[in-house]
DNA sequence: CATATAATTGAATATATGTTCAATTATAAT
DNA sequence: ATTATAATTGAACATATATTCAATTATATG
């Protein structure tokens, strides 16, 4: 018994491309990661985030002033982006200043910027 | 009275990157669009997916199979995927045969994996 | 026409996620 | 020490989203 049975209840599988493509399928961990990765870019607060702090290194409070948002919720953004390393953080007294961890997110989050202005 | 006032109770706003940074801020719009294009890509199903039709042209019991997941739900997922634009589709007597949209998707996916693969 | 099947759809459910609110931490200043 | 403040944190709440299940549509075939 194939274990399409389990699954499907068609009758015309193109077995062929099934296993095609299942020949080098890569794990789902790594899909999980990918999935990770542009989930973090698919929240408009957290690609405002992004944006600004292409512009300049800047402190949280100035972050929420600039999208009009909590102090809260911009913290609670930015220890989403730090944990999965959007963004790196120093501390200077009470105030703690962030960057972009490298160019290569700036860069890929540009491109997604002339996606949605080419369609 | 500066309009921070509503948003932050902070007296360190670094008012000229404030002002510097917003000067040319996105429109709102602009900022939902990209979040939006992002976390199409941001689900676990619809990367495998993409990645499939990135190989081949598939129909959806063909894609049921390779993800071993319900018809029902590769459909859904189909779905929006097909309205935003992602993937293209063409009717063969009953079966749908799907595609990806473009090249420029197939890039920046690859894009997404070649990051989690160097980190 | 009646039946079979590939695919879609809508409703229901469960889970994930973003923001708010209140409390807390860490640092600076008096 | 006490007070003030920049930032973080946890819990609660509301909203969004993925999958399942059942029903339906569209097409092909006997």
């Amino acid at each position: 018994m194939a274990k399409n049975e389990f699954i499907c209840d068609c009758n015309v599988i193109h077995q062929e491309i099934v296993d095609f493509v299942l020949n080098d399928f890569p794990n789902g961990e790594q899909f999980n990661k990918v999935a990770d990765f542009f989930k973090i870019l698919g929240d408009s607060t957290r690609s405002k985030i992004i944006w600004s702090l292409s512009k300049s290194e800047m402190c949280v409070c100035d972050i929420a002033n600039v999208l009009g948002m909590s102090k809260s919720s911009i913290s609670h953004q930015l220890g989403t982006l730090r944990r999965s390393n959007f963004v790196k953080c120093r501390k200077d007294g009470k105030t703690v200043y962030y960057s972009l961890s490298d160019d290569h997110v700036k860069n890929l989050f540009k491109l997604g910027f002339e996606h949605i202005n080419h369609n």
